[in-house]
DNA sequence: ATGAAAAATGTAAGCGCTTACATTTTTACT
DNA sequence: AGTAAAAATGTAAGCGCTTACATTTTTCAT
């Protein structure tokens, strides 16, 4: 419940056109007028009325013009409840992020939303802070609350809430991650397989001892994955996959910071610290330059995501680009579809390397720098 | 329209308890269950299940227990867009703030959406991207969507929008701003003040020639008032208002780097850089970094807002710290007792200045640093 | 022209809930 | 115990819209 940040979104304009100052002025009378308001005024019966402003192509043109004027002399806009209860859905999709703290999501859920926006719905954003028992509580209460779709991050939950979703009938689609074994819809990326490249990457840096910095790895499968994708890429290149050494943490710039100085720290200082995303890459790039450490001379680090942050930061990040926009956007596209009782397929969306400044030759000596 | 965010935020809870598990998996029959399944199930009326959920105090313990224990059972839940249409209210509101791209506004709104959470209220954020028009069409759009009162920025907009909500009997709270003179709601502080207490302090260590970073200032009232903010302090120290060298932009970290060089690439380049944000001063410092320029010695640079980057940037932020907590939780308190019907009053903030490391006395010689 | 099919429109039944008002039960005095 | 007032409950009328179905109008091939 603590730290979470809320959040409903929502973007401007209607299906038909209203002119909006108009809008603001006109229709001095008293009441709010009524969808039967405009029918009386324009002489029809409110069906044709409904479907001038839902289904204009099956009214003709003449009564189609006579009612929207008169939608506009009244100044009428629906009332989006009745809508939703005579209708049975609400035109409002809901979105379930672990964190708005930090922009990881941003990007994403801002493409998705503008999708959505294109299709006539409203996007309402909760955030689960990383934890199963609030994501549960918020699928709920978004569901309650007549979300008629779901995006979801990641597989990893319980199945009772996929078999809920089933039974209310409501699609999800679960984005961030990409697992062609799992049979759910699901627009994302392959975790394990992106931060395997770039650990390939890394390893062709010459480096072999090589750090991590990760965010909890057993609640999210995310950052298991690109755990998992450093172990594959050092196994392929003859390392001993459990010379990893892995710090846990949470995605902040200074827990990403702390991390790394307990990664310096050590005996066996890593050589190369790949971090979970982008945001604890800075934490780390911060900690290394208040060490007087250079990069990538004395230290490289990798981040994963290519938010805005990466290149901002005081060293350009060497990141993995994830098509966030697209993803976003498949994700709206899936989920309207799925709406409109079709049946979308599941997307796998390709991932590429950002080679920036943060990234280099392995370390010849063991320059030390302790300051 | 173009670079908005898209947002509605909702936190969990319900106002009447329920297993959460439970409801993930009790009631396998076929349908949904509404109010009348409960009220058949419990053996009393639909009105009396209403009261049970809505004003628990109004109904027997004894049939609250019955009703209650049923509503677990059955998994029942209230559609809200039912309950909003019989009720006239939906237990939405509506916040447009002029951007999400970065976290000025993040602490306070999610200060506000935890209050509006206590009392049983979902937010819908939306964003206007700085842009009058936007704004209107997101004020309309949330309006006919049904939010029962909103949260704007600033006082600074079309008449018509004030009488439009006043019509429909939409309270709205004016934030991030404070002037008495306004007699419409609002809870916020006074941007000039502020921005003058500072400026007093970067006045009396010696800098005389100041530069300033800000936001559009027309179009924003905030920042125009905090530029207003520093020429009361120069003319108060017997300077000349005029004098102030005054950049405009937009808030974001690679535009204060860019106006911060521009400023130092000036002849008469000032020793002291105000900026109207943290965003902008974490833009000039990075600026300065990269130009070999030593903060405080060579220049100082301050900030606005207090947001978590200001503590986080590589030289640490003096800046003005703002209440953003308090002002979204009183806010939000103010908002739900002008929907009660109440008459609440406008609330001004007190700010304090927060000194950290950006900020040293002016630099005796003019020791160039061309890089 | 004529009639069957297609298109447009109208009628009216809800969607699931709240709430004013009516009725019944309980409480608290005398 | 008896009664008026208070509390609890029930009845039923909508809230503003969509939509199945019925009806009317238009289209078009003959």
């Amino acid at each position: 419940m603590a730290l979470m940040h809320f959040h409903a979104l929502t973007r401007a304009s209607e299906n038909y056109p209203i002119g909006l100052m108009e809008e603001f002025t006109s229709s001095t009378l008293g009441e709010i007028p009524t969808l039967a308001d405009v029918a009386a005024a324009a002489g029809v019966s409110t069906a044709t009325v409904s479907r001038c402003l839902n289904t204009p192509d099956r009214v003709t043109k003449k009564t189609l013009n006579i009612v929207m004027e008169t939608v506009d002399r009244l100044g009428y806009s629906p009332n989006y409840s009745a809508r939703a209860l005579a209708a049975g859905r609400t035109n409002t999709i809901g979105a379930i992020i672990p964190t708005m703290e930090n922009a990881i999501f941003a990007r994403g859920i801002q493409a998705f939303q503008e999708e959505l926006q294109e299709n006539g719905c409203t996007l309402l954003v909760a955030s689960s802070s990383y934890r199963q028992d609030l994501e549960e509580e918020q699928i709920k209460t978004l569901t309650v609350r007549g979300a008629d779709a779901l995006l979801l991050i990641g597989y990893q939950r319980d199945p009772k809430i996929y078999e809920y979703l089933e039974k209310r009938k409501i699609p999800a689609v679960l984005t961030w991650a990409s697992d062609p074994a799992e049979k759910h819809l699901s627009v994302g990326f392959n975790n394990r397989r992106a931060m395997r490249s770039l650990a390939e990457l890394v390893l062709k840096n010459g480096h072999t001892k090589i750090g991590c910095i990760t965010a909890d790895t057993i609640a999210n499968d995310r950052a298991r994955d690109r755990v998992h994708g450093i172990r594959d890429a050092m196994e392929a290149a003859g390392l001993d996959p459990s010379d990893l050494i892995v710090q846990e943490t949470q995605y902040s710039i200074n827990k990403g910071d702390v991390a790394f100085r307990s990664l310096m720290s050590r005996e066996d200082r890593p050589t190369a610290v790949m971090c979970g995303n982008d945001v604890l890459a800075v934490g780390a790039v911060r900690a290394a330059s208040a060490l007087n450490m250079s990069i990538p001379d004395d230290v490289s680090i990798t981040g994963f995501d290519d938010i805005e942050l990466a290149s901002v930061a005081n060293v350009p990040l060497t990141t993995v680009h994830v098509p966030h926009r697209r993803m976003g956007q498949f994700a709206a596209q899936a989920l309207m579809s799925a709406i409109n009782g079709k049946t979308p397929q599941s997307v796998e969306l390709p991932t590429t390397i950002c080679r920036r400044n943060t990234l280099g030759p392995a370390p010849k000596a063991s320059k030390r720098n302790r300051s």
